[in-house]
DNA sequence: ACAAAAGTGTTTTTTATACACCCATGC
DNA sequence: GCATGGGTGTATAAAAAACACTTTTGT
């Protein structure tokens, strides 16, 4: 984990061999239930040691020739077929004994797990659940004890999530084309929980700064008045790319 | 690097052997001269195949029983002596072929960095040029063409240091004990450029936050009003933990 | 006395926050 | 007609930005 403060140390292990790695990539894949207002997580359950039948983020180990990214789209095409998505590298967890395939037979060998963070629209993705293979959301309220470390990875990754949210368009990836002002502000409150904004300032703000377009259709989702549908206008937001935006 | 949009793909590669990796850790050390207002980073001659001759990053590979952070601490004991630092994981590049070392005889073998950010008084810093070894701090508007991919390792690294600036008290553990506001106002300016405050806003801002605690002591630096010597009270600062806080 | 650096205060503009209220629809 | 969600506006408070001015030193 980033920002801690251990000690200088120079142990004389200068003369160590160095260590054999295998190098996995597990991708902690969010999405948002707008109907239910949920955050999920997508768990997969192992099917080989170790970890046999537990819960654990989707993950592959690293093939000759392949990227890391390219790993990371992998599995995602494996477990889940999605149109829009976004992805970016989380983190890399690669201490001694995180695996506990280091302490067996054999010898010397580390397995270290490059993380990535996911972002995919919930009602367009479809999970492939290869023969017995168990796939499932998980509300990230409700998550499992999970194998490895991967507890500690989600928790690093749904903080990730909510800064994204804050300062980048992300959301914009995972909303339908068009989509109510409220759909957006449901989703930034099922991320962000309850207390962040009032929704007629988030509103106020979101539209000042320009880049979401009327597109003047109406859709009515039960009683009362219609929202209108909007897009989110990519040549209009270039100007704020890398600047510190704030949504909420 | 994060942020991009590959496609899907799912070639076959299903039945490719795994990668063995080596995995090397590399340091974007920075430190701030407030002295000559450069910003710097801490750059090493490489010594050895490949790329010998030319100006690298500080890195090492991991050795067994060696966890990343354990290994990027290594590297900075090896390099340079320090009190106070600042250390955390930047980032991960793994694509094969980044290192010239894959093509050659040992076949099948990748090369993986993982990247630390590190931060580091300049003042207390001491250089520790083994025999041979060329080490030196080069300002980050001056670095030469470095070995490997590193140039694009401490662009991502400069990029991190001006964001943590903004919102975390990084500089803290950069500054002297007992500081004055216009040093700590110099290495923000030197950091992040000329144009994010006027002095007298950037100083009403801060001690207002309330976690400056000013010494008495009064320090005179040539002609004009001593100035007050401020200590950073970590204690005060505690409930800012966490929060956005924004200090540009 | 005067320049230089430190430190304080004031004014203006912008942004955040909390609401009150009007609008269009289903039932 | 009234409950329901959509949408607009306003009043207040807080923060950001610009800049004028005072204080204390070295020379």
């Amino acid at each position: 984990m980033p920002g801690h403060n251990s000690k200088l140390s120079a142990r004389s292990l200068n003369q160590q061999p160095l260590a054999d790695f295998k190098v996995g990539v597990d991708n902690v894949i969010f999405s948002v239930d707008t109907a239910q207002n949920r955050l999920l997580v997508l768990l997969v359950m192992r099917q080989q040691e170790p970890f046999i039948n537990s819960w654990s983020l989707p993950g592959t180990l690293v093939r000759q020739g392949e990227s890391l990214e390219d790993a990371a789209y992998r599995i995602m095409a494996e477990k889940i077929r999605v149109e829009n998505l976004y992805l970016e590298q989380l983190y890399t967890f690669g201490g001694p004994l995180r695996d506990p395939r280091e302490d067996s037979t054999s010898f010397g060998v580390r397995y270290l797990s490059v993380s990535y963070f996911a972002l995919v629209r919930f009602e367009e993705a479809e999970l492939i659940a290869d023969k017995v293979a168990g796939i499932a959301w998980y509300s990230v309220k409700q998550v499992p004890q999970l194998a490895f470390d991967h507890n500690e990875i989600l928790t690093y990754g749904h903080r990730r999530l909510k800064n994204k949210l804050e300062y980048s368009p992300v959301a914009f990836d995972v909303l339908p084309e068009m989509f109510t002002l409220n759909d957006l502000y449901q989703l930034y409150i099922t991320v962000l929980g309850e207390n962040f904004s009032d929704y007629s300032n988030f509103r106020a703000r979101l539209l000042k700064l320009g880049f979401l377009s009327d597109t003047g259709i109406k859709v009515s989702r039960g009683a009362g008045r219609p929202a209108s549908l909007y897009r989110f206008n990519a040549e209009a937001f270039a100007p704020f790319k890398d600047k510190p935006l704030v949504f909420i």
